[in-house]
DNA sequence: TTTGCACAGTTGTTTAAACAATCATTTAAT
DNA sequence: ATTAAATGATTGTTTAAACAACTGTGCAAA
């Protein structure tokens, strides 16, 4: 038992946000460093967009895993900040389409090299193979505890 | 770079809270099922208290790697709850040492069955060599990452 | 055609995190 | 002994997540 209470603890500690507060605080002041005003919320809802643009906000909670209040929120706030801009379907009056704005589109480049040095850092010194049995191991954990 | 790109989605999703946003989930659904009516951000705190009881705000930032702000206001939630009291140190006025209620102290059996079960489902299909690997994964890139 | 259900999105409320600024107390430097 | 710096904690503000309750639109069964 006080083995089995260790690695509670330790995995708790571990997945209880520790380690995805620290990167997403690392790469909201990289953002800000160089000049990019986005929180990395905002950053994944635009990598959902520079891939495919305009598609409905049930979409992007489903890429996200967010629910629908928090999608609403975001996408306010992405709109007071005329990164992206609510237009309705014409075809269903149901659903927005979530389009780009210019702004949006052109931080896709920058937004891109920071992330990605952001990534370089966070990674030293694991090895490839580490790397995926560890997103492995994380794939299965969501997998069993989603839902 | 296509490579690369593929690397930062998928890690930045899996890192980006959606692991532990669901276990989290997950846990505070098990315990209000069970009627404990605690947060896991509580629970963390209580694991700390539950291993050694009268620790000031700052061990427990310190143990958790929250900042005093939050830490303030967790322990104000958890004081208006019966969890836990602000004593003031005699020996140091600035400090609080913070004291498991009897309630707080009552909890730590419930909670532990439910966290390990929690855990136990989590961990389906993850074999220890693997958890390993990832724990230590996580560890590192955490050290990375952490300011 | 109407009734009911499903779906997309919004609003309200609570808890929490990040960051800056502040207050009180203690410790160190002179 | 006095001043300055460090430490522990709090307050204010913004962003975000979870959950419940709600509005509006589309669709299908009766």
């Amino acid at each position: 038992m006080g083995q089995f209470k260790f690695d509670i603890q330790l995995i708790f500690a571990i997945l209880n946000g520790k380690v995805s507060t620290a990167i997403n605080r690392k790469l909201h002041r990289n953002f800000r460093q160089e000049g990019i005003d986005i929180s990395p919320e905002q950053w994944t809802i635009l990598l959902s967009l520079w891939e495919k643009d305009g598609i409905t906000q049930q979409d992007l909670c489903n890429a996200t895993f967010k629910d629908k209040p928090s999608m609403t929120r975001l996408i306010d706030n992405m709109e007071r900040q005329h990164l992206v801009v609510r237009i309705s379907d014409k075809k269903d009056r149901r659903t927005n389409l979530i389009h780009l704005t210019k702004t949006g589109r052109e931080l896709e480049g920058k937004a891109f090299v920071i992330a990605n040095q952001t990534l370089k850092e966070a990674l030293q010194d694991v090895s490839l193979e580490e790397l995926k049995i560890a997103q492995e191991v994380l794939r299965k954990i969501f997998t069993n505890t989603k839902d």
